[in-house]
DNA sequence: ATGGCTGTTATCCG
DNA sequence: CCGGATAACAGCCA
């Protein structure tokens, strides 16, 4: 569940959950998501830690730890299959659990198949990170300044980390389907008015997306194709209405919702962007 | 069933 | 500095 949505609807699902409540045992199942801290370290530092406050920063989750009144901070980050979620101590970890650890009755689960993530003690990839898209930090005239140095197309810009934070594969082409831009538009020609239409845009697709998955109720521990994505997911209430969706993510070949032509998918930087050939531009 | 795809990012090249 | 390619990994899908 790893964009910047997705982590922040984690992030207060997680939140009154852990906050206050005291560290038991913790087990390090998968040692190299832990990198470049030393797994014993982070046993250490977790062991009859509390946790006094959780929160988000881009695609991290960050977990206030306060020991003996030491302070400390640990961050999480799910890569592309991470999941975070509590279940019953007498339960056995599943499959692929990463990190777990005990909160009396209950135990902490960080499960991630393909170990993509982190879960560590160094907090140095929070350095690297570009402004909160969705804070006053994000300010649309220094957004353009940055896409101006830059001759790669603006698809991959708007993933770039540490031009604004959060942004992932999905929203990247959400957003600019919402701005009307091209996704293979070089960035560094983008008008000004572009680019303040898609910082705008950028706000405004996620937020809702946070919003969207907050309203709904959500199984955290889900696993399989699609889990992730969880405004889609299952536990939707049985019967009704069918969630829209997204607007161009993974609808190849699906009609536009705006204007019926077909959504295109080309390949940028080794990942897939979906736009409509007709909203977005004839070229570049 | 085999190969191509997947939500991320660090790193290595030219 | 910039930008492209690859690797890390497991599972799903056609």
């Amino acid at each position: 569940m790893p964009e910047l949505p997705e982590v922040e609807v984690l992030c207060r699902h997680l939140a009154p959950r852990l906050c206050g409540r005291v560290i038991g045992d913790v087990v390090i199942v998968r040692e190299k998501v832990v990198r470049p801290t030393a797994p014993a370290d982070l046993r250490r530092a977790l062991s009859g830690a509390t946790i006094t406050g959780l929160d988000r920063r881009g695609k991290y989750l960050l977990f206030h730890l306060d020991r003996n009144g030491m302070e400390q901070c640990l961050i999480g980050h799910l890569g592309m299959t991470g999941r975070m979620f509590l279940q019953s101590a007498s339960e056995p970890a599943p499959k692929h659990t990463a990190v777990h650890f005990e909160l009396g009755r209950e135990r902490f689960i960080y499960r991630d198949t393909r170990c993509f993530g982190r879960f560590t003690l160094d907090l140095s990839g929070l350095e690297k990170l570009g402004p909160e898209p969705l804070s006053e930090h994000f300010r649309p005239e220094a957004f353009r300044d940055a896409l101006r140095k830059s001759r790669q197309p603006v698809k991959v810009k708007v993933m770039d980390q540490s031009l604004v934070a959060g942004v992932g594969n999905i929203y990247a082409s959400e957003a600019l389907h919402r701005a009307g831009i091209s996704p293979r538009a070089v960035a560094c020609r983008l008008s000004s008015a572009a680019c303040y239409r898609l910082a705008a845009a950028i706000r405004s697709i996620l937020g809702e997306a946070i919003e969207k998955g907050s309203g709904m109720s959500l199984d955290f521990s889900g696993d399989g194709a699609g889990d992730g994505f969880f405004y889609y997911g299952r536990s939707e209430s049985p019967g009704e209405e069918r969630e829209e969706g997204f607007r161009v993510y993974d609808r190849e070949g699906e009609p536009c919702r705006t204007c019926e032509k077909p959504i295109r998918r080309i390949v940028q930087a080794a990942r897939s962007t979906f736009y409509c050939p007709r909203c977005q531009g004839a070229g570049e």
